[in-house]
RNA sequence: GGGGGCGUAGCUCAGAUGGAUAGAGCAUUUGCCUUCUAAGCAAAGGGUCGCAGGUUCGAAUCCUGCCGCCCCUACCA
C-alpha cells in the first residue's frame, strides 16, 4: 500500500514540474530517517538548485506553495536546509489499508529456474549446505510471491569424485559387497556413516597416495555404469539424496526436479555441447605447454584484460570432460538451447501430493509431457552457488556467450554467497584441536575431507531440543505432540532466520551459542511478536465477543482521530510496508532485507503491546482501533514470515 | 602477480537510488511481571565509519592511492 502512495506523490511532483517549469525530472523520494519528519521526503530542491542556481530552501518554498493539494497528503513542509517533508493524510491512508484487498500480483511471463542445494550425494549435509538451501528456497518464495513462475532444481552430482571416494571407501577399504552396502543404506543415519567414511578414505589417500588408483578405477567404473563399483555408486548416491531431501524437508525446503549428472553423461548432453563449442570455435585443442592435448576455453572469453594466461581446460588430455564442461551443457539445457532433453520419472511424493521428479536415461520409464510438468526452457536462470566458484560460473556464462547466446548469458545469474565457517569457540566445543595458525584466525573453514563441520541434522536436533525445553516449561499442560510440533516450528524459525539475517557476501562464522539464542535479533523473537498478536485475537473470541466490523466502525474521521497518536500510526505504517520490503528484496537479490524488516516490525509491535493493553481498553473507538491494528499487524507479519519459510506457532 | 570480497561500538552485523543527529542485537549497568505470555519492555554508557587525498551544496556510501584480512586463480568440484 505504501508504494502506491509513494508513486502517486512522486508523479504529482513530476507533473507539477513539467507543467509549471517544463522540466522532466525523476523526482527522488526517500523515507526520512526520523519519523518526526513525516512519512516521505524529497530532496528535489537540491536536484534543481544546481540548474537554477538558486538556494535550495527558496526553491522548496516555492514548490510547496504552488504544488496544490495531492490526494493522500496532509501537509508539505520545508525543512531547514531545503528538504521537502511529506506528511500523509492518516485518515485516508488508514481507510486505504482497511479497504484495500491485496490482489495477488499479476503473473509474470517467462519461467525462472532456481538451482540450489546441489550437495554432493556422498555424506550428510552440513551447515554450509543449509545456507545455500535456505537462501535459494527463500529467494524462490520471494519470486513466487511477486508473481513469478519458478522451477526449483537440485542438481545431483552422482558420478563425481566425492561419490567415488566413498564408494572406494566401501569397496577397497571396508571390503563391502553391494549387498552389504545396500543393507547399510537401510540403517538410520546412513549419511552420518558416509560422513565418517569419507573422512577416513580421504585420510587414507593422504597417507597412501598410491591408493589413489582406487579413485581412478572407481570413477571409471561409475562413468561406464556397470560392475559392482557402479552398483555401489548408485546405492550410495540414491540413499544420500533421500537423506538430504529429508533434512531439507525438515526446514520446509522442497524441489521440483533433480537433474542428475549420470543422465547428462548417458544421454550424451556433453557430446552435444562439445560439438556446438567446437563448431563455434569457442574452445580449441591446445598443442603445446602444460595443457597440451586438452580442449581449452581461452581466458579472454571470461576474463576482462586477460593476459597471456592459460585458458580453462574443458576436456582433459585423456578425453574426459571437466565439471565446467558438463555445467555448460546443463546450462544450455536449462534454457532449452541444447536440442536434447532428459526422460523423467517421479522420485518422491510429499505428504501433500507435491512431486519431485528426477532425470532418467530410460525412455521406458519416461512419463510423457502431458502427464507431468514441463521442465527446462527457462527465460532466466539463478544458480545459487557459493562465491568461491564465481570463476567457474564466469566460464559457464562465457560458454553461452561464445555460442552466440548473449541474452541467455545475460540472464544467467550467479546468486552467490559467502561460506559458512566455524567460530573458534564452536570448534573447541566440537573437540577440534587447532593448529597454531588456525588459532589466530577469526574462523576456520568447514572441511568435508577432514570430517570437520556441523551436520545439519545435528544442528536442527539441538535447536528442537532447546526450543522444546522452553515450550515445555511454559505450557506443561498442552498436548505433548503439539508441544513437539511447536518446538520444531521454533527451531526452523531460529535456523532460517539465523541464516538469512546476514547479507549474502558476509562470511558467517558459525557459533552454536549465537545460533541457539532465541532472544533479540532472532527468528523466535519475531515469531513471538506474531504469537502475542494472535493471542489477543483469540482471547477476544474466547470471551465470546465477535470481531468488530472495522470497515463500518472506523470511518476516515475516526481513523484520523485515533491515528493522530504517533505510536498507533507508526505501527500501522510499518506493517503496511511488508510488500515494499519483499519487492526491494527481489530487486536487490537480498533476502536479508525481508528478515531485517520482519525484525523491525516485530520490535514495533512489542513496544505497542507493552504500552497499550488492547482488551481492557475502555474507550470503544480506541479499542476498535487497537484491535484492528493488532489484526492488521498479525496478518502482515505472518505473511512476511511465511515468505521467509517461517511458521507462526499457535503459542510459544 | 592477476581477479573478486571485506574493513562501521568490546563482540556479531545492518546501513537501496550519495542526504538531515551513523543504527540494531549480544555483552555491561539500571529499572519494569497481581495485567492480552518477561522468548518481552524502558533507559544508560560505548564510534577518528581502516588511513590519506579527491569529486560537491552534502560522502560510511562515488573516484584514486596506501595498509590489513579473506576467497579464487587445478587436466577437484
Amino acid at each position: 500500500m505504501f508504494h502506491l502512495f509513494e508513486r502517486r506523490i512522486q508523479s504529482a511532483f513530476q507533473e507539477f514540474l513539467k507543467h509549471q517549469y517544463d522540466i522532466e525530472l525523476p523526482v527522488a523520494m526517500e523515507q526520512p530517517k526520523q519519523a518526526s519528519f513525516g512519512e516521505l521526503a524529497t530532496p528535489v530542491a537540491f536536484q534543481l538548485a544546481r540548474q537554477w542556481k538558486r538556494a535550495p530552501q527558496q526553491i522548496a518554498q516555492e514548490i510547496v506553495q504552488r504544488l496544490g493539494p495531492v490526494e493522500g497528503v496532509a501537509a508539505l513542509e520545508v525543512a531547514g536546509n531545503g528538504y521537502i517533508n511529506i506528511r500523509l493524510d492518516r485518515g485516508v491512508y488508514g481507510r486505504a489499508l482497511l479497504e484495500g484487498q491485496s490482489a495477488p500480483p499479476a503473473p509474470k511471463p517467462g519461467k525462472i529456474i532456481v538451482e540450489h542445494t546441489n550437495i554432493n550425494p556422498n555424506k550428510a549435509a552440513h551447515i554450509g549446505h543449509l545456507r545455500n538451501a535456505v537462501l535459494g528456497d527463500t529467494f524462490v518464495r520471494l519470486l513466487r510471491e511477486t508473481g513469478c513462475q519458478v522451477e526449483v532444481q537440485n542438481y545431483i552430482d552422482n558420478t563425481g569424485v566425492q561419490v567415488a571416494d566413498v564408494v572406494a571407501g566401501f569397496y577397497f577399504l571396508e571390503k563391502k559387497t553391494p549387498a552389504e552396502v545396500e543393507q547399510l543404506t537401510r540403517t538410520t543415519r546412513f549419511d552420518y556413516l558416509c560422513w565418517d567414511l569419507y573422512a577416513r578414505i580421504s585420510q587414507h589417500f593422504r597417507e597412501h597416495p598410491e591408493s589413489l588408483e582406487w579413485r581412478k578405477t572407481t570413477l571409471h567404473a561409475i562413468e561406464e555404469g556397470h560392475g559392482e563399483l557402479a552398483q555401489i555408486g548408485h546405492l550410495v548416491a540414491d540413499a544420500i539424496v533421500n537423506c538430504h531431501l529429508n533434512t531439507m524437508g525438515r526446514i520446509g525446503i522442497r524441489y521440483d526436479l533433480l537433474p542428475r549428472e549420470s543422465e547428462i553423461l548417458q544421454l550424451k548432453f556433453w557430446a552435444q555441447a562439445f560439438e556446438l563449442l567446437k563448431q563455434r570455435q569457442a574452445i580449441y585443442l591446445e598443442t603445446e605447454g602444460k595443457n597440451k592435448g586438452c580442449w581449452v576455453m581461452p581466458s579472454a572469453a571470461f576474463q576482462q584484460e586477460a593476459e597471456e594466461e592459460d585458458g580453462k581446460v574443458i576436456v582433459r588430455s585423456n578425453g574426459t570432460v571437466t565439471y565446467v564442461g558438463k555445467d555448460i551443457a546443463y546450462q544450455l539445457w536449462k534454457f532449452g538451447l541444447l536440442g536434447k532433453d532428459f526422460y523423467y520419472r517421479v522420485w518422491k511424493t510429499y505428504e501433500d501430493g507435491h512431486r519431485v521428479w528426477v532425470s532418467t536415461a530410460s525412455a521406458a520409464e519416461n512419463v510423457s509431457e502431458d502427464q507431468r510438468p514441463s521442465f527446462g526452457r527457462a527465460w532466466q536462470v539463478y544458480n545459487v552457488i557459493d562465491s568461491r566458484q564465481s570463476y567457474l560460473q564466469d566460464v559457464v556464462v562465457a560458454g553461452l556467450r561464445q555460442l552466440g547466446y548473449a541474452e541467455q548469458a545475460e540472464r544467467s545469474i550467479h546468486f552467490s554467497y559467502e561460506m559458512v565457517a566455524l567460530s573458534p569457540r564452536t570448534l573447541a566445543e566440537l573437540g577440534v584441536e587447532l593448529s597454531e595458525e588456525d588459532r589466530r584466525r577469526p574462523y576456520v573453514e568447514v572441511s568435508g575431507r577432514k570430517g570437520l563441520g556441523v551436520k545439519a541434522d545435528d544442528l536442527i536436533d539441538k535447536l528442537v531440543e532447546t526450543a522444546q525445553q522452553e515450550v515445555d516449561s511454559r505450557h506443561p499442560s498442552e498436548p505433548a505432540e503439539q508441544r513437539r510440533h511447536i518446538a520444531e516450528q521454533i527451531a526452523v524459525g531460529a535456523l532460517r532466520y539465523f541464516l538469512l539475517k546476514f547479507t549474502r557476501n558476509t562470511v558467517i562464522a558459525f557459533d552454536f551459542q549465537e545460533a541457539l539464542s532465541f532472544e533479540g535479533d532472532t527468528g523466535p523473537y519475531v515469531q513471538y511478536a506474531a504469537v502475542r498478536a494472535r493471542k489477543i485475537l483469540e482471547k477476544l473470541q474466547e470471551r465470546g465477543e465477535p470481531m468488530p466490523d472495522f470497515e463500518k466502525l472506523l470511518s476516515r474521521e475516526a481513523l484520523a482521530r485515533q491515528l493522530a497518536r504517533e505510536d498507533f500510526w507508526q505501527l500501522l505504517l510499518a506493517a503496511s510496508k511488508a510488500g515494499l520490503a519483499v519487492e526491494r528484496s527481489v530487486a536487490t537479490g537480498e533476502p536479508a532485507h525481508v528478515a531485517r524488516y520482519a525484525f523491525t516490525l516485530a520490535q514495533a509491535f512489542n513496544s505497542f503491546y507493552h504500552d497499550y493493553p488492547v482488551l481492557t481498553e475502555q474507550d470503544p473507538e480506541k479499542r476498535t482501533l487497537l484491535l484492528w491494528a493488532t489484526q492488521y499487524f498479525h496478518r502482515q507479519l505472518e505473511w512476511t514470515l511465511s515468505v521467509l519459510g517461517i511458521a507462526t506457532p499457535p503459542y510459544m
